[in-house]
DNA sequence: GTTTAGTTTAACCAAATGGTTAAACCAGAT
DNA sequence: ATCTGGTTTAACCATTTGGTTAAACTAAAC
């Protein structure tokens, strides 16, 4: 394997990171990522069989980029305000150095659920450590009662539909000013647990 | 314009809703809606000129399920936790009414953003009064200091999400039980609201 | 019955699409 | 120089796709 055939197909992958981001499987045209990445068509079916194939490599890359250190994160034996803020601060992170990512996998959420459900699945997510101890500390009277499937669901809506609603936030609440809006997401990090914690905190 | 012609139109749209739902605009094939609606594909072409077009008054019908109330709202002089109440419910509403909008909005958001964006714009979405009502009673101490644009987002977020994700969620938080995730999703019109303003109500 | 306007059909079209093929190219080894 | 294996190319392929066309159909009006 010649350093030469590295670089063909690391040019083709970018190239088709790049238009499936945004045009997605459906959208995608194999003319179009052999035309960014500066070769002949047939060299994607020669690295990569076919189409399919090339987006499953782009995909699983991309999923991988959020789910493995989650899991650890759900299994431990931290405080549950530690946990929240590890686990908003682990999502955040992850999308603000990733930020195609959100978007990608809900647009192929619509598309494709069975994928991404089975791979989720297969990362081996399970909620349920965090659940018990949400609903212990309720118990215990540690915290205002909250039912842990929606305290789950609203940490990973204010995590991940931010990346996903990047133009409109842009367009409609920052007012095109793409500077505003990146400070604003930088403040995520600490508004997003803050605002968690918040609601849930006994005063 | 005859009985029969409504028909045919009819059953045009409600086959290409849900194809185009399904599979996006990329995705869809007008053979496929042609077939759905028990029609010859040329009609398609016959009564809505072309994909495009076609497309385009399934998603306007959309994007007008959800949009026009909420500037009401924004505007209204009612106090700031009736208006989280409200605001959240009509979402809550509308998108348990007509499922498929929130993800079939965002899969067009990463396809086409200019679209979406001129449209909530040309709704006349202002959300500055809002703005400028959550700065009022930060600043009189009526409530927990929060910065409205990370209150506004938290609050689409938690009300649009979880119809975004629910595959995810049925499969992976609901072991696959669509009645439990029916029965999550009508929980939401009071749990979101309740944890929104036990975020920020001093106590 | 004929005429008319609207609707529908089957056949057709040109271009686009993902993929295939065989030859040319390249560089290292002998 | 030739051989070899890997890479790349240009041409080609069959199918699909959104769209067009002209004829057939339908029903109402006269």
């Amino acid at each position: 394997m010649s350093n030469k055939e590295i670089s063909t197909e690391q040019a083709i992958l970018k190239a088709a990171k790049n238009i499936f981001i945004r045009k997605g499987m459906e959208g995608a045209r194999m003319q179009e990522i052999a035309d960014e990445a500066g070769i002949n068509k047939a060299l994607l079916h020669y690295y990569f069989r076919s189409k399919d194939k090339l987006f499953e490599a782009i995909f699983t890359d991309a999923i991988l980029k959020i789910v493995p250190n989650i899991m650890e994160m759900m299994k431990s034996d931290l405080p549950l305000f530690t946990k929240i803020e590890l686990f908003t601060n682990n999502y955040i992170d992850a999308f603000t150095e990733n930020p195609f990512v959100p978007g990608f996998i809900m647009h192929e959420l619509s598309r494709d659920p069975s994928k991404i459900v089975n791979m989720v699945k297969n990362a081996g997510i399970n909620p349920h450590p965090f659940i018990d101890q949400v609903k212990r500390e309720t118990e215990s009277g540690n915290i205002i009662p909250v039912d842990p499937y929606h305290l789950i669901v609203n940490m990973l809506s204010m995590c991940i539909f931010p990346f996903v609603a990047t133009p409109i936030l842009i367009n409609v609440l920052f007012n095109k000013n793409a500077d505003s809006y990146k400070e604003f997401i930088l403040q995520r990090r600490k508004e997003v647990p803050h605002f968690i914690i918040n609601a849930i905190k006994k005063k």
